[in-house]
DNA sequence: AATAGCTGTGTTATATTATAACATACTATT
DNA sequence: AATAGTATGTTATAATATAACACAGCTATT
């Protein structure tokens, strides 16, 4: 199992986060033969910015102060389709929002942890999971090519009482 | 487990689909207290058409055939909260539509079969898998209380090579 | 270094999905 | 029939997403 649970629910060096987020980034383009362009990297570090899942006009206007000039809906949507085609970023189909994917690299399940509270996501990544939805897949005949799991609750510190004690 | 695989994908008596659906609406809304008035039936119905989800627009044409006279949004998503929150329509998140869930009386997981070929929607209700899900959830200390599973690929109909032979 | 072709961005307009706010009508109970 | 609660109609608008075309900038060849 792979997880990013117990970072993003505890306070640590964000700093890291954005800095592995974006390192990993530049050797993904790389081996991809992609350019990271400062409109995409500036996307992704937005999105890296915390762990809070943000919408593509909420990129619109943090990306406009930045630049200092406003920028269009289209410049965001496509910085994300790259982003999401590498892998580097996944879209939450609920929220209508983006999050950076922790572990771009890996077979993933995509399993997401959406805590009603305080919208933070955090990411899953288990192969029991991709197995059982593999069996249960076949036996209904359907051939899965991808999937989104989101799980939609509390997490550790929004829960009440978990703290309290 | 439960499914409405074998019967989503194969020629079915589809009248029968629609009349259990209404029939298990009836009593539901009857055990709730509630109204299944005609505007929400007639949605219902609609959404029972066909294994295929429909989006908030297609269903406010559609019923504007029916009654008549013109529909405004508004009426459609009211009807649609009202069903969903019964448990008797899913919302399709990645689709942004509309499907009629095949067994709104049981426990479910809420696993969609997507076929994005035909757009044809077949649903898995597994315990394991909420079993399993609730194992990782609780590893992170995350407590769940909903979940989406999306399952992309082809159905039986649409995979190629499978019919041919 | 010029050029051609590809990739990326800017710009404008518009499509699509969803909700807010308030008025009116229906329904069940007294 | 009066009332309170529930449901719908109506208008406007918010929020999300894409189409289409023009232009710029990079890159690989000559």
């Amino acid at each position: 199992m792979l997880t990013n649970a117990r970072l993003v629910y505890q306070p640590h060096d964000h700093v890291r986060c954005i800095n592995a987020a974006l390192d990993r980034a530049h050797e993904i383009c790389e081996n991809a033969n992609v350019r990271l362009t400062a409109t995409r990297e500036a996307i992704l570090k937005l999105l890296w910015q915390s762990h809070q899942p943000l919408g593509a006009y909420q990129l619109q206007q943090q990306l406009g102060k930045i630049t200092d000039k406003p920028v269009a809906p289209p410049t965001i949507y496509r910085a994300v389709e790259f982003l999401t085609d590498l892998g580097l970023v996944h879209r939450i189909p609920s929220l209508n929002a983006f999050v950076g994917c922790p572990f771009p690299n890996s077979e993933h399940s995509n399993i997401f942890l959406i805590c009603e509270s305080c919208k933070t996501v955090a990411e899953i990544a288990d192969n029991r999971v991709n197995t059982l939805l593999e069996m249960l897949s076949d036996k209904a005949n359907f051939k899965p090519k991808s999937q989104t799991i989101e799980l939609f609750g509390l997490c550790p510190n929004c829960e009440p009482g978990e703290n309290d004690e």
